[in-house]
RNA sequence: GCGGGGGUGCCGGAGUGGACAAACGGGCUGGGUUUAGGCCCCAGUGGCUUAGUGCCUACGCAGGUUCGAAUCCUGUCUCCCGCACCA
């Protein structure tokens, strides 16, 4: 038994002695940035990143044996939520618990022979990386794109402190079970919407993403066009801008609705007899109902704050109202209620009791307010609208958007439901955010020389509030403007931050003075991208606005990021995502283990289409773990040997042809598995060739060009073989074999298969007969039957039998009462005596 | 709930208007090799029927478009991904 464990790793070895992955920039060669999405450090490697990285290495070996000049790097997303929790469950330090988990992962994308450049890994919890995000965030907080404002966050009061999304459960906070509430905190923010137009317009030059990818970014950045209408908060000069994308129903408005969890509802309630009952209604309706209050149907529910706002058209005094069909996401929080023309208003305000107006006048039926049982939201022309009355509702549209605008109303606007990226996390393991709070000076930025804001060792993990402020030394500072006492800001930044530029960094992994210079000036964009389409929105969106944000502060001329996407599919086991919880998460180490790396790679590649989900089943491991011996196997055979060329010899040399043009064209397409499935054929072609004397020189070709086509799949046994067959060189450098049309040969492919095929059913037919035969006749069809006729000996000797051929329109010997006459093209018809 | 995907033989999965009972693998059955087993090699594998031929049925379910549908449309069930503090 061949040890393909031992195999690879005496590749493994010679390739990190000869260094030959490295990367350099090459004036000479055309670059190809190939790159997988880097992986949080978990302390195992689990099925999802086997494949993601063996789809990646697959194709960075493909490209660099094609002559690119491949930068292909590795890194880790290592700050994050699961660093703190080991502290504070089991008093880990963070630093060490992270390091020691980047130790343990990279040992084992190692031990499966992955082509990185290792000299370029990053981790973004490094000083030297997370410096650049301050001095990033410094930037853009010169730029005004960092700002800070009131959000809400979830809050567990007995923790006393703020709780991630996916730490709430049921409402209830996931250590104490405490009812978690809704507090606001002054926060920061990155002005992404001021990038919505060009993030939405982009997405069209992305002609090698997948098309679903671009949908769901679209939607998500939601632009809609209307008009945002600034109604007073009664007996005050504010405004309370509201977005309308219907202004011809202004003069309809009987109240006004806010979000409940709008900053702005717990100010105006303040102190009133709302307050305790609209505290108890934000809590309710966020947590518990985060999604489902966006459902049509779902009931409508709200209360009146005791608050009133005034119409700008026709100072009216409007009643406001929180509900749960408002969200605080979209537009501004705030929405002018139509009853009479909106259905959601409707429905609101008939189970509140608030009066309906009608506006618009349908031609079709009277709409009497008090006898309506919906609202009406077809066209017709205006009533009740003051100078505007007669006027078709779609023609008021624009006539009193232009009358508001002229009076300084509220103006134009287009709407998207992007809504700005909220960076502050109150945690630990994160990017300090580089800002000091002076009493006397503000918000004062930490000089650039100052950098990086290092994280305090002097901390301690309770599950209490943000562990940074429990270290002194961090949180008191001097000013740096006027040296006095101050108070350092310890939000950290959300990990997405670190991920937002990362590509770039590889390009330049060790520049000191810049984030990154030259390296990134030739290497990105990313070529191709690789991850899981889990990470289509968020991830691909900030890392599409930071590459913008980064080319307008001139440090790249790069406007897109990634040019081609492939976003892979999950595995899924027992019908459900693998997860800790469900207790179905896989571990493929044992697979390396006892069948080595390759075995490994060809499998995850072979079970399905990068791109498609895949139900995990290990039962086909053997299945490649054969494949990859019959090629061991196949490459150490010697078969016998003669010098002149038949037609055997024609149909392997087309065969291979055939492969490499099919293989090449499967991994440009990403189709690996089917690339996986041409190779199994073409060593089933060649076994069934060389079981008789053949041609030496062409056999090793054929050889060769298998085992070259075969090295981005299974690199190590590759190697082994290459070397076998009397190579010195590597064969991940060696060049990718060229498709020669000339030698396809059609014909001869065809006429292997078609006595294959024959061989195949004479013997098939003999066995279901159970009987002595003599003679075999075949019935084929005339084109076919000279094929026949030239083979005739090699048949014989296959079958042992002897062979007549007819064409079954050859009236002499045509039977009429024998019925297996027939025959078809490929398909011959056979008869036995 | 909203947005985006998927559902094909015993299993993992190819196939996205005709050449397809469905690539390639696994499993199973039979044969070869072997003292035997394993490995390896070859073949078969929806149902019925004849050795050859032919018929029927199948692509979650129900309809529709088409000369023709797994493939296009409509409805429906179900699973997966995302929903902005998991990464």
């Amino acid at each position: 038994m061949v040890d393909f464990n031992k195999i690879a790793k005496k590749w493994q070895n010679r390739w990190e002695k000869d260094n030959i992955f490295a990367t350099k920039i090459s004036k000479n060669k055309q670059k190809y940035y190939v790159l997988e999405m880097y992986p949080y450090p978990s302390a195992t490697l689990h099925i999802g990143h086997l494949r993601n990285y063996s789809i990646g290495d697959c194709i960075a070996r493909f490209m660099r044996m094609n002559c690119f000049n491949v930068l292909y790097p590795m890194g880790y997303d290592s700050f994050g939520l699961p660093a703190e929790n080991a502290a504070i469950k089991n008093k880990a330090d963070p630093r060490e618990w992270t390091e020691s988990n980047i130790k343990a992962i990279k040992r084992q994308q190692k031990s499966i022979g992955l082509s990185y450049d290792w000299s370029r890994e990053i981790a973004s919890h490094r000083e030297s990386y997370y410096k650049w995000n301050q001095w990033i965030f410094l930037k853009m907080f010169e730029k005004g794109l960092a700002y800070r404002k009131k959000s809400p966050v979830n809050w567990c009061p007995s923790c006393k402190t703020v709780l991630a999304n996916e730490q709430v459960i049921d409402g209830k906070c996931w250590r104490c079970s405490s009812e978690v509430e809704i507090k606001d905190l002054e926060q920061w923010f990155f002005k992404i919407t001021k990038y919505a137009k060009e993030l939405l317009n982009d997405l069209d030059k992305l002609r090698d993403w997948p098309e679903k990818v671009k949908i769901m970014q679209k939607n998500w950045i939601g632009k809609s066009e209307g008009t945002l209408v600034n109604f007073k908060l009664k007996d005050t000069d504010e405004n309370l801008p509201v977005f309308t994308t219907r202004p011809d129903t202004l003069y309809g408005v009987t109240f006004m609705v806010f979000a409940p969890e709008h900053p702005k509802v717990l100010e105006l309630v303040k102190g009133t007899k709302y307050e305790k009952d609209v505290k108890k209604f934000i809590n309710e309706v966020v947590i518990k109902e985060k999604f489902e209050r966006t459902s049509e149907e779902s009931e409508k529910k709200g209360m009146f704050i005791g608050k009133y706002a005034v119409n700008p058209l026709n100072n009216e005094k409007i009643p406001i109202y929180i509900a749960n069909f408002v969200l605080l996401d979209y537009g501004t929080g705030m929405i002018m209620a139509v009853p009479a023309h909106d259905q959601r208003d409707f429905e609101f305000a008939k189970k509140y009791k608030i009066p309906i107006k009608v506006v618009i006048s349908s031609s079709d039926f009277d709409l009497n307010e008090k006898k309506m049982d919906r609202a009406y939201i077809g066209e017709g022309k205006l009533i009740n609208s003051g100078e505007f009355n007669g006027l078709n509702n779609k023609d008021a549209i624009d006539y009193i958007t232009k009358y508001i605008e002229k009076n300084k109303l509220g103006k134009k606007t287009v709407q998207y439901k992007l809504r700005d990226w909220l960076i502050s996390r109150q945690r630990y393991w994160g990017t300090p955010i580089p800002i000091i709070y002076c009493g006397k000076c503000g918000v004062v930025p930490v000089p650039e020389k100052n950098l990086p804001v290092k994280l305090p060792k002097d901390v301690k993990f309770t599950g209490e509030g943000n562990p940074l402020l429990t270290s002194g030394s961090f949180v008191n500072v001097k000013c740096p403007k006027c040296k006095g006492e101050a108070k350092r800001e310890t939000d950290t930044m959300d990990t997405f931050v670190d991920s937002s530029w990362y590509f770039f960094r590889f390009c330049d992994s060790k520049e000191n003075k810049l984030p990154f210079s030259k390296g990134a000036e030739y290497f990105m964009p990313v070529n191709q991208y690789i991850g899981g389409i889990e990470h289509a929105i968020l991830h691909l969106l900030y890392a599409r606005f930071f590459t913008k944000v980064l080319r307008d502060l001139k440090l790249t001329k790069v406007s897109e990021p990634f040019t081609r996407l492939l976003t892979q599919g999950m595995v899924t086991k027992d019908g459900a995502k693998m997860s800790k919880s469900l207790g179905n998460v896989v571990d493929p180490s044992w697979i390396i283990d006892k069948y080595g790396p390759d075995t490994a790679r060809l499998f995850i590649l072979f079970a399905a289409l990068p791109e498609r989900e895949l139900e995990w089943n290990d039962k086909g491991v053997e299945g490649s773990f054969k494949f990859l011996n019959r090629i061991y196997n196949l490459v150490n055979d010697k078969p016998k040997f003669r010098k002149d060329i038949n037609n055997k010899d024609k149909f392997i040399i087309s065969k291979t042809n055939s492969t490499i043009k099919q293989v090449t064209e499967y991994i440009n397409d990403f189709k690996l598995s089917l690339a996986i499935g041409s190779l199994m054929e073409l060593v089933n072609s060649i076994n069934r060739y060389k079981k008789q004397e053949v041609n030496e020189k062409i056999y090793h070709e054929c050889l060769k060009d298998l085992i070259l086509l075969f090295s981005p799949f299974c690199p190590h046994i590759s190697e082994e073989l290459w070397e076998k067959i009397g190579n010195k060189n590597y064969i991940s450098m060696e060049k990718w074999p060229k498709f020669d049309s000339n030698k396809i040969n059609k014909k001869a492919e065809e006429l292997e298969e078609l006595l294959h095929n024959t061989i195949s059913d004479i013997n098939e037919i003999l066995k279901l007969i159970n009987k002595k035969a003599k003679k075999v006749i075949i019935y084929s069809i005339p084109k076919e039957k000279s094929l026949f006729n030239e083979n005739k000996e090699l048949l014989e000797d296959e079958l042992d039998l002897e062979i007549q051929v007819y064409a079954v329109n050859d009236k002499d010997k045509y039977d009429p009462s024998n019925k297996s006459k027939k025959a078809k093209p490929g398909k011959p018809a056979i008869y036995i005596e």
